[in-house]
DNA sequence: TCTGTTTCTGACCATATGGTCAAGACTATG
DNA sequence: CATAGTCTTGACCATATGGTCAGAAACAGA
């Protein structure tokens, strides 16, 4: 068992070291994917040497289940914060902003996350089909609850949600991409993109204004 | 050079084997990227030695290179066919349909395509800054023609194409994650999404009934 | 059936890669 | 400042991987 096993117990050098290599190692895990990584970029990444790197994790699947956990975590959050609210379509946008700045500002966590999935989710397939359809499960009955209140169109919960994760991920995942298309004006493409979002699920989700005064 | 170099001149044998070796080579590198695929993989998959492999194609990269030269050609394809209507909404959401028809139908595309972006795009860089922004630059013009002319909704025309990308394209790409989250609701996902995305792009779309009669 | 060509493969090579280990360098603490 | 424990590394190993090559096997046309 390597030494970063345990949270509790450790060095400041530790610390620094194991947050290092994580950081190095999300760099090159979330462009090549698990297989297409070596322990050795890792290394050159995080400036130690590779039986350094496995001094502080038991191997390069080690450290890929860490940033993994770690993702997870950080990555359902804003879907949990979705909460009840007097204005639920401003609440759903919300949850779309809050997804973009993610986007924005980690894309190397939506790639690595993008890039497990693409290969089948051999290490998370458990938490996708646990947790993760647990939450959504959750949250499609709330959105569902607003629309039988009028307060939300009538729309599928399930893939209004993949819609705003597939959107909004899209600006991290294929940014390469966005930035080729939009050339010289992809500088500002979060606050376009924002405003574009934005315009787009409230559109989608405005009830029609019938009975409502 | 590589017996399959040229178009022309193939025995029956060259142009089975070819084929042979392109379709096992399209499973892997899609699932595992560039980096992370191995000859040994795409021989297996082709029922084929690895010297064998190598008597058709220069080397790993070459195969690489010839998937994603057809897949750009099938790719923009839709996209180009987007043109003139008197009904611009519907010719926009039949545009949505044929991409998610292209999610379903040909996954392996979708994935290796969203690999190669992933990783940077090392090896479509220029097809993206050429060809791919001359076409959407038109596209984009053309959508803001209808814009002006009062029969779509005013939206930025570039981000409403990474929308209908990211959309699309996500049911192929994040399958794994969608028949999670679905459970034993998946398999008419494709029904569902279908029928999602029109509403959703419609809504978004659809001009304000103000001046029109 | 003969023969030139195409197709295929076992054996091989150089390098890359995940991982180990013993020993040296460093650091905190009494 | 001694020393026990922590940290680091050069050298090394086994396997994987991209690729080569000489020759065998299969094939097509005369």
């Amino acid at each position: 068992m390597a030494r970063a096993a345990s949270t509790k117990g450790q060095t400041r050098i530790q610390r620094e070291k194991t947050e290092q290599i994580l950081d190095a190692a999300l760099e090159v895990f979330s462009t090549y994917g698990f297989r297409g990584s070596t322990i050795d970029q890792i290394a050159a990444g995080a400036g130690l040497s590779k039986p350094n790197i496995l001094y502080y994790f038991d191997g390069k699947e080690a450290i890929h289940a860490v940033l993994l956990d770690r993702l997870l975590h950080k990555w359902l959050d804003p879907l949990e914060h979705l909460g009840e609210s007097d204005d639920p379509v401003t609440e759903i946008c919300a949850y779309v902003t809050r997804k973009l700045e993610m986007a924005r500002d980690y894309p190397r966590e939506s790639r690595l996350f993008a890039n497990e999935i693409l290969q089948g989710a051999p290490a998370i397939l458990d938490e996708l089909t646990g947790p993760l359809k647990a939450l959504t499960d959750e949250k499609a009955a709330l959105i569902q609850s607003w629309i039988k209140a009028g307060k939300v169109a009538p729309v599928d919960p399930q893939h209004l949600i993949f819609s705003i994760w597939a959107t909004t991920q899209h600006y991290a995942d294929f940014d390469v991409q966005v930035q080729a298309v939009l050339g010289t004006a992809a500088t500002d493409r979060f606050v376009v993109a924002q405003t574009h979002l934005d315009q787009m699920f409230r559109a989608l989700l405005s009830p029609p204004r019938t009975d409502v005064g």
